[in-house]
RNA sequence: GCCCGGGUGGCGAAAUUGGUAUACGCGCAAGACUUAAAAUUUUGUAGCCGUAAGGCUGUGUGGGUUCGAUUCCCACCCCGGGCACCA
């Protein structure tokens, strides 16, 4: 009896599965499992009045499928969705439409929500955030203050764009050429009074979790024999440990204090352009004079060692690193002394290598890594990918130099460069032209007009045009003025030039035209000297490190935003609003037009603004600056564990159940800013406790933008917008899933073409006829079927969906041309397509092959390993570097035998000819080169 | 300009560690089915020479290392993303 065909009709099969997994709620989350957890967190989306394009839900398409085949794979899933909505974009609709931004966001999100919908995504829609609820921004506020007590948050007069006929602040992307873009009068920068966060204080530790190791443990060892010193520096620095080991003599390699009887590892501070290993190999090269030591292993990440006052009076907190080498030379005695007279070097026994007669605080945590190779294993803590790891190291910048004064007029200019060495070349100095000395030196010059000028013009340069070495250098010297190189105690000219920026290093360089290109551009086009350098050590600087990385100006003079939760009194000063009268809630206003001070339209809201001060009651007034729109999406990932919760952030029982993100998909363009945001509040949450990882996302992907069928961005300008809601409704969702992910590496930006998507609407309707050959197996089915659960798996591991679903395509394209497959061997066809379109898969699994409960909570099949071997395997035939011939033979076959039958071919005898055999190369598997 | 990616058939792309370049899909061509068309299906499809067997060339360009390079190294050209108030 057959069944009577059907049709594939995605509108008929799609609502209706949508519907019935809502109703029985098969992806929601808890906590409260037995099974291991998997977070799979997308970048929430900014709900624009447009709608989405079909762009926007390839990452989305990704997460779903990562969690769906997590979920077969018996982990418990978190896979949440929300909604950032503050900002400019809804800022400014509200403005042209005069209309409550609260009420076009909820619009938009409905319609994103719709548009998700329909899409099939196993979103646990009850965590729902959205950024802009009071009930969110509570705690956007919250984390605000908290930082605002540890004095994170500052004020600061920082620059804004300002243009003079509109009277508003700009954004970078109003401003077009120099000029505001909706007047065209030229943008000038104007100092707002503006709430600064202090990201560069986490910015060395920003840099070196990107490669640190192991994600949950880095111990916190505290040195107790030396107390804190409260008045002494706080100074963070990240050092290698050797451990030496001598597998002869079974003896560890110590240094020893003679006069203070302490005795240490090998210790040494990572330098720029180093890493762990070279560090400890150089230090025990300049310490003992081994340097035939052999690396064995980084024994298991760093440490966070607290040493007090040891180090030249500091307060030390060191990431400590150890790397174990073996001692491989006969040599046993050492022959480099330690840094001073009172330490000797030993070779040591193991039972004198222990933490009581060692200084080294966090020796425990090594030793304990040494017993135990489990522990010592490193296992990367970020799984990012390299470009975007660079990006970050580039952006935070840091560099080690010295800081060098040039003095003069009674006044020090202090210049940080990388090159103290190169210092007795130095010419003239260049300060950045928004330099506060020169101000102070505008009454010793006599060209003071033509300096300002120049200042004046500078100022509303960008930084791009600034820092653009092809661009004709400018400059004017602050003619009268010299300053003393404290190298060679010559006098050398001072300038101001745009090339130099205020906020990197110290806003001032000492010129080196012989060996700095940029300086000696500058040299030739002023016709200054430039004198022939010589490199000599020059230690009469301070040793310090600085950060291209600059604070985070975190406030906006704008109505669309977080509500900065403080408030100014004529007595207390600053004051932040109390925990229980959070919220700080945005008023209603009548205007979202920017006041024509430049200040926020909430300051003219004189009912909101004048409050009592919360500690003496006298006459107050709020914080009337916004957040920017990172805020909210700097913390979210944490919301969506206890979206609901009205007494915490988030409970840490759940904080500590789905912590961290374990996959976390979105646009390479967020590789910087937002990243490093969110890493820096995650950071902070760590410290005051509220988390318990040290970083938030462990595994990150970038998504491949789709570009329209023209090769432009999508966008309404090009007319180039495809809508996924017209796709659905003529190829169903599953084929545009399947498309989105076939398309090509999920990473690569491709353009979208409709016309290519009927391969694989065609893709689907093959698996759904597969149906009708249920019948006896074939014998051949196993190979393939165990091949391809193979591949599958480890492509969605690998996040390579386009081959995935490659190999599934072939495997039906196999199937289809026997005359029956086995009811098991489609079973499992149909559950590794699942996560990818989990409509059909489910429709057929219940329809066909009757099963009750969902495909979707079904167990991942598991492959074979004796059935994805070959019997036999092809082999090629190289002569002279060209494949000539194959042959056919058994894989386990010996070296001997390959070669003998290669040789033997027709084919082979006929290309060598006369010429001599020179050599034969066999490798197995793969082919055999005959080289003539 | 600086930083980070990428460049393979007509098109989207594939290629474990350096080992048969072009899997899979789109398109195209020819055949089957059909009164016809669509759909479906079969076969072919990098370029050049050749009836064919076969040969030569070929992964942005030029060079290098190697028995062997899409893969590694050097130089260059082109395209995309980011550059701190777009998200």
């Amino acid at each position: 009896m057959k069944k009577a065909k059907q049709e594939y009709d995605p509108s008929k099969i799609e609502t209706k599965w949508q519907k019935k997994w809502s109703k029985s709620k098969i992806y929601k989350s808890k906590e409260d499992s037995e099974k291991e957890k998997f977070y799979a967190l997308d970048m929430f989306p900014y709900p624009s009045g447009e709608g989405l394009h079909v762009g926007h839900p390839k990452g989305f398409i990704a997460t779903d499928i990562v969690s769906r085949f997590e979920r077969m794979n018996g982990k418990n899933v978190l896979h949440p969705m929300g909604f950032d909505a503050f900002g400019l974009p809804a800022e400014n609709y509200a403005l042209k439409t005069k209309t409550n931004p609260a009420d076009s966001v909820q619009k938009n999100v409905d319609r994103y929500k719709g548009q998700l919908e329909i899409l099939g995504f196993d979103y646990d829609w009850s965590r729902e955030v959205n950024t802009t609820d009071p009930k969110y921004y509570k705690w956007t506020q919250w984390i605000f203050i908290e930082m605002w007590k540890k004095g994170l948050a500052y004020e600061s007069y920082e620059p804004i764009n300002w243009c003079p006929s509109c009277k508003t602040g700009l954004a970078n992307e109003d401003v077009e050429n120099g000029r505001c873009e909706r007047c065209g009068t030229p943008v000038e920068k104007k100092p707002m009074r503006q709430w600064v966060l202090g990201i560069t204080k986490y910015a060395d530790r920003l840099l070196t979790d990107l490669d640190a190791t192991e994600q949950y443990v880095r111990p916190k060892v505290v040195d107790r024999v030396n107390p804190h010193k409260p008045g002494k520096p706080l100074v963070e620095r990240t050092v290698a440990h050797a451990i030496v080991y001598d597998p002869k003599n079974k003896k560890y390699l110590i240094i020893r204090n003679k006069k203070f009887g302490w005795d240490t590892v090998i210790i040494g501070g990572i330098e720029q352009g180093e890493d762990v290993v070279t560090t400890a190999r150089r230090e025990v090269r300049e310490e003992t004079g081994y340097d035939d030591i052999e690396f064995v292993k980084i024994l298991g990440g760093q440490t966070e060692a607290h040493y007090y006052t040891k180090h030249k009076g500091e307060n030390r907190i060191a990431y400590a690193n150890a790397v174990l080498f073996e001692l491989k030379s006969d040599r046993r005695i050492p022959i480099a002394d330690g840094e001073d007279k009172d330490n000797e070097i030993l070779w040591v026994d193991k039972e004198d290598f222990v933490p009581g007669k060692m200084v080294n605080s966090e020796l425990p945590v090594w030793l304990e890594r040494l017993n135990d190779p489990r522990k010592a294993d490193v296992k990367p803590f970020l799984y990012w990918p390299e470009a975007i790891k660079e990006s970050q190291r580039n952006w935070i910048g840091r560099s080690e130099g010295a800081l060098i004064k040039f003095s003069g007029y009674g006044k020090d200019i202090e210049i940080f460069t990388t090159r103290p060495d190169t210092i007795f070349g130095v010419t003239y100095v260049v300060l950045a032209p928004e330099h506060p000395l020169v101000t102070q030196f505008m009454g010793e010059i006599s060209n003071k007009d033509e300096v300002e000028k120049y200042i004046n013009r500078a100022k509303n340069e960008t930084e791009i045009e600034r820092t653009d070495a092809k661009k004709e250098k400018t400059g004017v010297e602050l003619k009268g003025i010299k300053v003393i190189n404290p190298a060679n105690k010559e006098e050398v000219p001072v300038w101001i030039a745009d090339y130099v920026l205020p906020d990197y290093g110290t806003g001032a360089v000492m010129a080196v035209p012989d060996l700095d290109e940029r300086d000696g551009e500058f040299a030739k086009k002023f016709n200054l000297p430039i004198k022939n350098t010589e490199v000599k050590e020059y230690n009469g600087g301070t040793k310090v490190v600085k950060y291209k990385l600059r604070d985070w100006v975190f406030s906006r003079q704008r109505y669309w935003g977080e509500p900065i939760p403080l408030i100014h009194c004529e007595k207390c000063g600053v004051v932040a609003v109390p925990e229980k009268d959070l919220p700080v809630v945005l008023p209603k206003v009548k205007s979202y037009e920017p006041t024509g001070t430049g200040e926020s339209p909430l300051a003219a809201i004189e009912k909101w603004v004048n409050v009592k001060c919360p500690t003496c009651k006298g006459k107050a007034k709020r914080e009337t600056n916004t957040m920017p729109q990172w805020a909210g999406s700097s913390w979210y990932y944490l919301r969506y564990m206890d979206p609901k919760n009205k007494k915490k952030l988030v409970d840490p029982k759940k904080e500590k159940f789905w912590a961290p993100v374990d996959l976390y998909v979105g646009g390479a363009e967020h590789a910087t800013r937002h990243l490093i945001y969110a890493r820096f509040w995650h950071k902070f949450l760590y410290d005051i406790g509220v988390v318990t990882t040290l970083e938030p996302f462990t595994k990150l992907q970038n998504v491949g933008l789709i570009m329209g069928e023209d090769g432009r961005k999508m966008s309404k300008r090009f007319g180039n917008v495809v809508n996924p809601d017209e796709i659905v409704k003529t190829y169903g969702a599953d084929t545009l899933r399947v498309y989105e992910m076939f398309m090509g590496p999920f990473d690569q930006q491709i353009s979208w073409s409709t016309a290519s998507m009927i391969g694989s609407r065609r893709f689907i309707e093959r698996v759904w006829k597969l149906s009708e050959k249920i019948g006896k197996s074939d014998p051949l089915a196993d190979r393939i079927i165990h091949k391809t659960i193979k591949k599958v798996t480890a492509d969605i591991q690998n996040l390579r969906f386009n081959t995935a679903i490659s190999a599934l395509m072939i495997a039906t394209n196999e199937l289809e041309k026997m005359e029956a497959i086995s009811k098991e061997h489609f079973e499992i066809i149909l559950k590794l397509l699942a996560p990818f379109a989990p409509h059909i898969t489910e429709e057929v699994w219940s329809s066909v092959l009757k099963n009750k409960k969902s495909i979707h909570v079904s167990d991942w099949p598991h492959f074979d390993p004796s059935l994805v071997v070959e019997d036999e395997i092809n082999m090629v035939v190289q002569v002279g570097g060209r494949v000539r011939a194959s042959f056919r033979i058994a894989p386990g076959e010996s070296e001997e035998k390959i070669k003998e039958t290669a040789l033997a071919l027709p084919e082979v005898k006929k290309w060598i000819g006369d010429s001599a055999i020179k050599k034969v190369i066999v490798v197995k598997g793969k082919l055999v080169s005959v080289v003539l």
